[in-house]
DNA sequence: CGTACGGTTGACGAGTGTCAAGGGTAGTGG
DNA sequence: CCACTACCCTTGACACTCGTCAACCGTACG
């Protein structure tokens, strides 16, 4: 947390920053080093318990964040208690709705999350002076849409097993970025009863179809937790593309 | 209404652009009299029949466009045939994914439709050059992620009954802006087989569940299209709000 | 040792999908 | 003017997927 001590050379980009994902693939990377340095010096990076809240109508989302790592859940819920998760979001993603204070949504940490959070009026100014940050964000923005937009049809046209073979594949791609080639292994972010709200299912058929898919050999499960996919064709053939 | 009285002669903005309304709640609103006299330049007006297919894997989109009047479907498409609408655009909304060629997407008039569109380039210099352009877009792009993840909850956790009064209720609010008082009338602009579509269901449970709302006395039906609501909240709660 | 929590499995039933038949309306050609 | 076809929609009978309810297992924790 020794923050801003800017080397004589080798530029004036904040220590914090140096090593930070958010710099390469996230939404600072529309910063100039010295756009960085100021917003570093609001900055807080916060270590998060899995099931914290982070933003939801009752605290007043008084502030944006980076994912530094960890995995976080967007839900939305009914009036009776049903609810969906309308989006999972990894590191490097930015969290937080911009132009609008409530957002009828929650984010909370699905597993322990590490984020580097910034007041609101600090980004709202910055991203007024700063066409690049902007830009940014579109990009991100519309790339939550096309995902946003591709789960959609998931929910609305596939069948039970065709669900969950698609979440297994979302998250070995997002886990296991390296390793894409034939195989994957992961460990789950998610309870069941998570996934059951992603998939929009109940969490009795997420485990059933979870057993199917171990007894026909396409997956190994460890724990509960830990996937091994050995063939990750056969996961893209169930998930119907 | 009169904005953009500011200078001498006012007829700096194109006439084609005068009256229409992305100049006011659009993207257009973004634009400087003189930015809309250099657009308006290779900008075209079409009107296209129902079923035109305006953006698609076949035709690279070549062009970006704003509605004008009528309803646009995106929809999206598995390999088995299976589809699902995962947005309606309605006037003024800009229609086209920027920074990027594919899409995955197609986009169809769901009824005769008319646009105002632009070569892909036109837009693309015009964006890199003016900040509040891509804010309008950022903006919209933010309101149509809203939509897509309310949409998810209805996909993923209603019931059909639910799932047909909401879609009611959507179209309400977008055909019958002034009378969103008590109760609505419009004209369904998709037909049983599109709302199936965007609802993840079939044209025959939709049909059955019309017709339940119908004998329930919720709504009025003439033509199978034209639908009178009486009492919306009734509706709304059905919904499930 | 007891309790809480997350997960699995089974039996059953409700809600939707599937398949099939038929009605209404518009357009076309005799 | 009247078939004739095509399209959109409705309705019914039935099947099947998935949700509901309940019991049980394993692990962590006090």
């Amino acid at each position: 947390m020794d923050a801003i001590r800017k080397d004589i050379h080798n530029s004036d980009v904040p220590v914090l920053c140096k090593a930070c994902e958010a710099r390469h693939r996230g939404v600072c990377g529309a910063l100039s080093p010295s756009q960085l340095q100021s917003l570093s010096k609001s900055a807080s990076r916060k270590k998060l318990g899995s099931g914290t809240e982070l933003m939801g109508e009752s605290l007043t989302a008084s502030s944006y964040s980076n994912i530094i790592g960890g995995v976080v859940k967007l839900v939305k819920m009914l009036a009776d208690g049903r609810q969906q998760i309308v989006g999972l979001q990894f590191a490097p993603d930015f969290l937080g709705r911009p132009f609008k204070n409530e957002s009828a949504l929650t984010a909370e940490a699905a597993t322990d999350v590490s984020v580097c959070s910034f007041p609101r009026p600090v980004i709202e100014k910055m991203m007024s002076e700063s066409p690049e940050l902007e830009h940014k964000l579109l990009e991100q923005t519309l790339k939550e849409l096309d995902e946003a937009r591709d789960w959609m049809v998931t929910l609305g046209r596939k069948t039970a097993a065709e669900k969950v073979a698609s979440f297994l594949l979302l998250i070995a791609t997002n886990s296991d970025p390296e390793n894409d080639g034939e195989s994957a292994e992961f460990d789950l972010p998610l309870t069941r009863a998570d996934i059951a709200d992603f998939l929009g299912l109940t969490i009795e058929t997420v485990s059933r179809q979870l057993t199917k898919l171990r007894k026909e050999g396409v997956i190994e499960v460890r724990n509960n937790r830990h996937v091994s996919v050995p063939h990750l064709e056969r996961l893209a053939d169930i998930a119907g593309f």
